[in-house]
DNA sequence: AGTGTGTGTGAGTGCATACTCACACCTTCG
DNA sequence: CGAAGGTGTGAGTATGCACTCACACACACT
């Protein structure tokens, strides 16, 4: 029996690899963190043997900071193509922007990953990574919109009260507390 | 030699070690967060051996939860000491209310260990109690300054800002990014 | 067909970790 | 004094984890 496919392997390359490793990633840092989560799981939520995903990302610690710089990377360019039409009109950029993060929050995994990189911040080698791609996001920011510091500041807040409202699951909660933590915001997320 | 005082053994009440443990917790818990921290370091912290830590919380889950209890409810005492000289002025409650955030940073084991509450709310005993806690806050500060919600919102959104900027050392980077940030808030943080 | 290079893995290794158990010591109260 | 009950620990146990190594297989090229 089961004679003839005895092999039925496709190769892919590395490159393709990787790119499965980074969003099971993800997906799984979101969730446990970065001392939370085993790369047992993610070697198998991405397909492959844990063996080979070391041969990918030499260490955890690589493949967390190539996830949070996947991570800030996509929500900069996601921002930047929200924005673009409306260049010269700062609260229209806002405006676009922030829809752009409820859209982003449908996923959870994206924000929520990034909630787990501010927590694993007291890893030395981690930290520098957030920072700089934080600081990316928000000179981008910044400099496309023009605006002065008070309205980027409270921009930013406002994207980290939604970021913690999902991550502790208060959305679904229809408490009055968290109706007006809501408040002026999205009321679909 | 040292012949005299063989056992200089002082026992303390379970309620004082308690205290004890949970100090030294929520030092290490605000660094390396809930999965992060071995139990061994907080029993070391805490001057006492680890089976005796068990015997005092039955699972690192339930420490992990007084912990977060202690911050939350320390937060809220503060905030209400803090906002209390203030009654019948929202605005000048919100100030001195936030005056006292920029205090509490001054520890930062007290903000971050909050920080590491919300990204261990994947545990399904631990998001109930971090929901809770914070919205007993949220409650408080709703009711004791009577602010509408949008006012209510930005207030924590602003806090919530200040933590991961403190979390990730943003204010000791001088950056441009960084200083727009805190524009507006307590330049000595 | 043969060979070289890149993709992929089974089966470990050594150490850390959450939690336990039998036992020792201190203090109090009769 | 002696017993009871609370404080405290040394020495485990079982499991989980990051990371490794020798080896197998697939494809491209000659």
């Amino acid at each position: 029996m089961t004679p003839v496919p005895v092999t039925a392997r496709k190769l892919q390359t590395a490159e393709s690899r990787r790119e499965d490793v980074l969003a099971a990633a993800q997906e799984h840092f979101a969730i446990k963190g970065y001392w939370g989560t085993p790369t047992t799981d993610i070697a198998k939520a991405a397909g492959i043997s844990q063996a080979y995903l070391f041969r990918l990302f030499p260490t955890k610690q690589e493949l967390f900071i190539a996830v949070v710089e996947r991570c800030m990377g996509a929500v900069r360019e996601s921002f930047e193509h929200a924005a673009a039409p409306h260049a010269g009109d700062p609260e229209a950029m806002f405006e676009a922007m922030g829809r752009r993060y409820a859209d982003l929050l449908d996923d959870r995994t994206m924000l929520l990953a990034q909630l787990q990189a501010y927590s694993a911040c007291s890893d030395p080698k981690i930290r520098p990574a957030v920072q700089r791609h934080y600081g990316k996001l928000v000179d981008m920011v910044r400099e496309s919109t023009g605006a002065d510091d008070e309205r980027v500041s409270s921009f930013f807040a406002k994207g980290l009260l939604l970021t913690v409202i999902a991550a502790m699951g208060a959305h679904e909660l229809d408490a009055a507390w968290a109706r007006a933590l809501l408040a002026g915001h999205r009321k679909d997320c």
